[in-house]
DNA sequence: GTCAAGAAGAATATACGATATATGATCTGC
DNA sequence: GCAGATCATATATCGTATATTCTTCTTGAC
């Protein structure tokens, strides 16, 4: 008895009509409910959130959920609390604007034109570096996964998820070339966000410049180890696709 | 009545001894146990860990402090748990190297050779070009306030905590100039972790080099305005910091 | 006889709610 | 101003119920 709470049913609001949604875990989807309300700006730095209790209740959830998502938004620096103080949203400066999900919560909020800039400013500093490094280091097996995944790129196009797929795993394989586990989280990162804007790109405009000239003179200079060069082709790429995400956000 | 575990009594095993100890959150203090564990390789990646109920004694604690600590963990992509499979740690590739604590542990548990060097090619990587941008976009605030924060480093040295924060604070200054929240952000993971190692120099080795000139030159590049000289600076910096630290962990 | 597809079962994470404790911000009194 | 009391709040624990999915067994077809 007490049937009426179970995971998948109420709470969350309206989004439980028809499918029955408990895709993620309860906690997590809390935890993204808030994180969205927070990097959107909706509820400024410095807020400070209900009690726990009155809290739970407003969203319809346990306590027990409502504080692992608040762990997992402090573990990522959104937010910290503390006893009788309450929990309140950090400043910018403390966020894990590097981590996959803040990324990701950022994007789905409508990334700003300034969010738009640093990310591609960042993606400026460290993959032509990487791009360099790769083109020296690189071993065999990784020029034939990153040929295979060119290939599979371009059979399937841009504006197929399978094709975005094999674009996100060639550069991971070029990052995996600079035998640097950092640059490859790095890049881990940034790929998650590129992935969703691309996407966003293709569902805007139905016929985005053809990026696959780009990406082989990237993968030949690689293959012939030419550092320069290979820098080069991917300072191309990444202008190449600066310019068609300021043109599909901007319709 | 059932007065015998409250939070600061036994439980994390030994270190409680005299101190008190509920220094942090008691699912903070978990969550660090199992990363350690982790991150040390002690557990290898694919390990399964005990089901809740039975690692939770084994730890001492309640469901509820294991499973927030797991939280943390999760966010951080160090595990991943799923209902009838357990928790598991996941492979390196899935963990989030620049997460600051994910950084922290990993110098906590000694760090490898492997990862020095990729932290510091890290470094090369993107600092340099930080600076080149904070020569051109610095404005007169930020100038005084990198001198105070020059000024007291000198006068407090690196042997001190004060010093060694005037030096973050220089730094975090100058990723601040570049007026790229994402750099920024990447700039105060490496920090933190920069400034462990820091700590680590200074107590193997009385005396290291003094690192004022360099730091005052790259100040002046900056303060000039001149974005190549800027970089030229930073570079022999960090050449500077790496030869000393690996020096420092030779010994 | 062997293998594949499907159904039953069991182990596990997940979720809920009530209760007790510890902490620290705020107020009070001096 | 400063020290102490207070009280709201996060923190921690326990017991129980639910949902998920891996495992295993069965069933069926070739």
């Amino acid at each position: 008895m007490k049937k009426e709470s179970t995971m998948a049913d109420l709470g969350l609001g309206e989004e439980i009509e028809g499918l029955p949604l408990p895709s993620g875990r309860l906690h997590h989807v809390v935890a993204q409910r808030l994180a969205t309300q927070i990097v959107s700006g909706d509820t400024p730095c410095g807020h400070v959130f209900p009690a726990e209790v009155e809290h739970a209740e407003m969203l319809g959830v346990s306590r027990s959920v409502l504080r692992e998502a608040f762990r997992v938004l402090t573990a990522k620096g959104l937010v910290s609390s503390r006893p009788k103080a309450g929990t309140r949203i950090n400043e910018r400066r403390k966020w894990n604007l590097l981590d996959p999900d803040v990324l990701g919560w950022q994007i789905q909020c409508g990334a700003s034109d300034e969010f738009l800039r640093d990310l591609f400013e960042l993606r400026m500093v460290v993959e032509p570096q990487a791009a360099e490094m790769a083109a020296m280091r690189r071993d065999e097996r990784q020029l034939v996964d990153m040929a295979n995944a060119l290939d599979a790129m371009e059979r399937f196009t841009l504006s197929t998820p399978k094709g975005r797929a094999a674009d996100i795993r060639f550069h991971e394989l070029l990052m995996e070339a600079t035998r640097n586990e950092m640059l490859l989280a790095l890049s881990n990162s940034i790929s998650t966000a590129i992935a969703s804007t691309t996407a966003i790109k293709q569902s805007r405009d139905g016929s985005p410049r053809d990026a696959m000239p780009e990406h082989y003179a990237l993968y030949t200079q690689i293959a012939d180890r030419n550092p320069r060069q290979a820098r080069r082709a991917m300072i191309t790429l990444i202008e190449l696709a600066h310019s068609d995400t300021k043109i599909a956000l901007k319709r």
